[in-house]
DNA sequence: ACCTGAACACCGTTCAAGT
DNA sequence: ACCTGAACACCGTTCAAGT
């Protein structure tokens, strides 16, 4: 809710601070880049400052210059997460703005929701480390607010449940259900990957089924 | 002072021998105790060497005689959560030998292995690391292979699926699902993981009766 | 203004020295 | 035989000093 404070210098600074903001953004989005790619091969623990700051090139002292420590980094890593996620659901609402059919749902939310997962194959330490790591567990909280918070109306549209407080659990029995099993998946070679991404269509389908009204 | 307790010499059966190792499993045991109450009270990240010699009352270099290093003692206290999991699937298959009814089934796997995750919440997050952690990588493996190798003879009894390679994918399937589902309820309040332990022994229910046959 | 890297506190682990 | 704790390598983080 806090309006910001440069707006009212946009104009006359604005040219001389847009590149050094710029630069600055492309910065972090180095680190952001570095780590996630780090993430991948030496995993979550293997992890250090030191290493991020060699991958770039930089010392670590000016790794602070951009994160205040090294959770930031993680953090910023998850808030993406987080965005990637919400696009993904966003995407899945206007899919199936006007259809109620409940299987083409669990079908199109696997689709979806099943591409964030592989194309962020490679944080899944991260995501799974949101969980456990106090410093990041905001965002597993969070996660489970905004996924809920969009699924609640399209389980109303597609006629599950009777009340919201009920249409809440069950988007987080799907969250929990679809979470796990797709973490095993990504590990999965490609046949058995593609099965069991058929085993969770029909599980969820089987979900929503059971609250159908 | 000093008391001729040492038997330099060992005798052929070797009773000499059982108090000191006896003793020595005692404080084998102490260690896992102390850390798992201290997994439940500082985290997994919270968790120290120091600490835990602090917690005991001993010196670090104490620890290491009886751990080759920290990731040893969490090793071990995974070992003793997969022991339990098999205790539980054991006495699943104990009380249920009789029946081939799939809800009653499911209801009887939701509450033996509910129990487990309620008695060992305080390690629940050595559970998690175990995926992540690499040294405690094994341990997941070898849960998995357990729990499926414990499960495919009572599908193949309730009638579940056509082939044991079926049995073994929807048991992998209902691993992840539970364990995901029973990790978040632990840390529900009474009321609420009471109505989730119910929806999940309905989920089962419903995935292991789409494979009846 | 931005970056550097030695310095600091603290971790897991070791091992010479005590009892 | 068993235990101790200073010492070591390495981590995240800081900050005086460079450009």
């Amino acid at each position: 809710m806090v309006e910001s404070r440069i707006d009212s210098r946009k104009k006359k600074l604005g040219s001389k601070r847009a590149p050094v903001q710029e630069r600055s953004r492309q910065r972090r989005d180095e680190i952001l880049a570095a780590t996630a790619n780090l993430l991948d091969r030496v995993g979550f623990d293997g992890l250090t400052t030191t290493l991020v700051a060699k991958e770039l090139g930089i010392s670590v002292g000016s790794l602070y210059h951009y994160f205040p420590h090294k959770q930031a980094i993680l953090h910023a890593l998850g808030e993406r997460w987080l965005e990637e996620y919400n696009a993904a659901l966003a995407k899945l609402e206007e899919a199936t703005r006007d259809n109620t059919d409940i299987e083409k749902w669990a079908a199109a939310a696997v689709r979806y929701v099943g591409e964030v997962y592989e194309e962020q194959r490679g944080i899944l330490p991260l995501v799974q480390a949101m969980y456990a790591v106090p410093e990041l567990r905001d965002l597993d909280d969070r996660h489970d607010e905004q996924v809920v918070s969009q699924l609640v109306p399209m389980f109303d549209r597609m006629k599950i449940a009777k009340s919201n407080s009920e249409r809440e659990r069950i988007a987080w029995l799907w969250l929990e259900m679809t979470h796990a099993l797709f973490v095993s998946i990504s590990e999965q070679d490609g046949a058995r990957a593609k099965r069991s991404r058929e085993d969770l269509k029909d599980l969820c389908f089987r979900l929503l089924e059971k609250w159908s009204v």
